[in-house]
DNA sequence: TTGAAAGCGCTAACAG
DNA sequence: CTGTTAGCGCTTTCAA
């Protein structure tokens, strides 16, 4: 029958051994909002004797309390988690970037969210009303397409939640970017090409993958230009995906024997470490030797940029710290009220060199 | 002064444009009580006029109403969210594993929270009490040291949060383990091999990386034992990293010219495809040629498998899945109360033949 | 078929 | 220094 002796009638939301203030607060005798304030770790010496909050804290670190995160979420109207959205979180670059970002958030008292946006035509609607209804304090974008970017600020506006674009060329007006520094390191790997004594310098990359792709060509484009070296329009590899089946054929039609020697690239910028790699491994398939007769510079300094054949010199992007700079202007938004400005962070990038290059012949 | 006129006096929490529950009843002219059970998507029919229903659900989206999780979560007790605790979080394995996780999280309504495990020494009892306090449902745990995982078993224990380890050896009996089949695609390997007509296969692992390179190397023994296959001990390069700088001198040493041809190995299995990669290179650079002279698998199938020098046969492990039977099996017992058994899951692993095999010499 | 009401565990005013 | 008092927005009985 109703009216039980049984005090714990609860809707079932008690979990085991969970411990609320309240119980510390009967045990200790004071009142919860008393436990509430030392528990939030608020300037000591005020409002709680010392003793008292001795007490309190050893009461609750015998009960074994832990703080309900969303009843502290409700309470006080802020969620302390970011979103990360990305249709790529399965590749090193985005996993990185999330580790950064992660790095800062807990040191924040906050923590990152991944949102699904799987499939190929994910429902993006979908998914970013999840960011509304998660309160998320912030959300970080990577990679995303322009129509994703259009529903991301529908939504992000109507609740005035900031977003940080990570990596993302597309220049935004409306929100902040966190790029890296892509010109600096091709002119980096550029000047130490020329400085080998290069001089017949192609680029290969894959233009469908991603605006970063095409922007890095222009920017090759543009850096040759600067230094007086003429681009056959050959030289300029664009093909369209990351894959070795169709790049090989593309870099394998520019080397293949059959011309005079001295129309053909001595060396190589790309706009990723996997093109990269296939550019050394069809070069070699045709007898040239790299780095001896043909040098090839990777971008984005992936694990497996040390174990390719030969190590590859590439130009190194720091994703852990695009992912940091992201999240901590985000937690200033968070915080400081900040609106979202239309600013950039440029992140340095640089030049590792490994074995992939070596003087012109 | 205060008792002014101005409605909107709250804590601050009011976030622009969120509109409430009751926002709507009061549009409506219903209790926000109907609004909940509408919204909430219940069975139609039952308590609610289908016409009254139509109302609700055409002013929460006309006033583009978003449900709010913490609110959502608090009442009902349940967090709709699963932790995902790693090491190795910016790495290609991690990031699939969690791919796979978010899929089957966010077709039930759950999200994936990546839990912060940063630098050489983490504050593992840190990061397991912020699972607690977040009052997550469930979490996944890959790679992690067997103190951490007493740490956690403990903090998941007191709260019965179930766990789900994913693509870790140490047979635990309390808790469920989702792996995948590395006998099973030894075997693959092995067999594809020994129909190529090899019988001298040597093993490279790294054995601190993880306790998995361990188990495989044992697995190697094994199933070299089932094949009546001797292995000479030097056969096994049982280095301590994943480190270019250390596995190729192992490697090297083995196959340095200076001793008589047929006390070579003519095919490696690895535990690892950079592994593979390493042993790749560091066999041409002695003037093997991959794979007529030497047949190199390797195990993971990294996208840069694709792209190594010849493209990699490897064991592939099916990271995504791993991360959706984890996900499942949480999700499960988050609502069939289901006690964390110490089942185990594995999952099938296969062979991907590329071109770093062929029949031996 | 609907509304009223009681919390969930916590934060934050405010009053002593 | 400390307790009281309101909520936060929602879920969930229970009554009507």
């Amino acid at each position: 029958m109703r009216g039980t002796i049984n005090e714990k009638i609860g809707s079932g939301g008690e979990r085991a051994g969970m411990v609320t203030m309240s119980d510390i607060a009967r045990r200790v005798g004071v009142s919860q909002a008393t436990v509430s304030y030392v528990l939030s770790g608020r300037q000591s010496g005020v409002r709680v004797r010392d003793e008292m909050r001795q007490r309190i804290l050893q009461t609750a670190a015998d009960l074994g309390y832990r703080r309900n995160d969303m009843a502290r979420a409700m309470s006080s109207g802020k969620s302390y988690v970011l979103g990360f959205v990305t249709r790529i979180a399965g590749q090193e670059s985005s996993a990185r970037m999330m580790v950064g970002a992660q790095e800062v958030a807990s040191e924040n008292g906050y923590s990152i969210q991944l949102m699904p946006l799987h499939g190929k035509s994910p429902d993006y609607a979908a998914a970013f009303a999840r960011l509304a209804e998660q309160r998320v304090a912030g959300v970080l974008a990577l990679n995303l397409k322009v129509d994703a970017i259009e529903l991301l600020r529908q939504e992000t506006e109507r609740f005035e939640i900031p977003i940080a674009f990570m990596d993302d060329p597309p220049p935004l007006d409306w929100a902040m970017r966190v790029i890296s520094d892509d010109r600096g390191g091709l002119r980096l790997a550029l000047e130490h090409l020329i400085a080998l004594g290069h001089h017949r310098i192609g680029f290969v990359s894959a233009q469908r993958e991603s605006p970063l792709a095409e922007q890095r060509r222009a920017l090759f484009l543009d850096l040759m230009a600067e230094y007086g070296l003429p681009v056959p329009n050959e030289f300029v590899l664009a093909t369209d995906w990351v894959k070795p089946e169709i790049v090989e054929p593309a870099v394998h039609a520019l080397l293949a024997p059959g011309r005079p020697r001295e129309t053909y690239p001595t060396a190589f910028l790309t706009a990723g470490d996997l093109m990269a790699m296939v550019t050394m491994r069809t070069a070699r398939a045709l007898g040239y030797r790299v780095p001896q007769d043909l040098s090839v510079v990777g971008f984005a300094d992936f694990i497996s940029a040390t174990f390719a054949d030969p190590p590859l010199t590439t130009i190194a992007q720091p994703f852990e710290e695009i992912g940091r700079c992201a999240a901590r202007y985000l937690l200033d938004c968070a915080h400081a009220t900040n609106p979202g400005s239309g600013a950039e962070i440029v992140i340095p990038t640089y030049l590792v060199v490994r074995a992939s290059t070596a003087p012109a012949v």
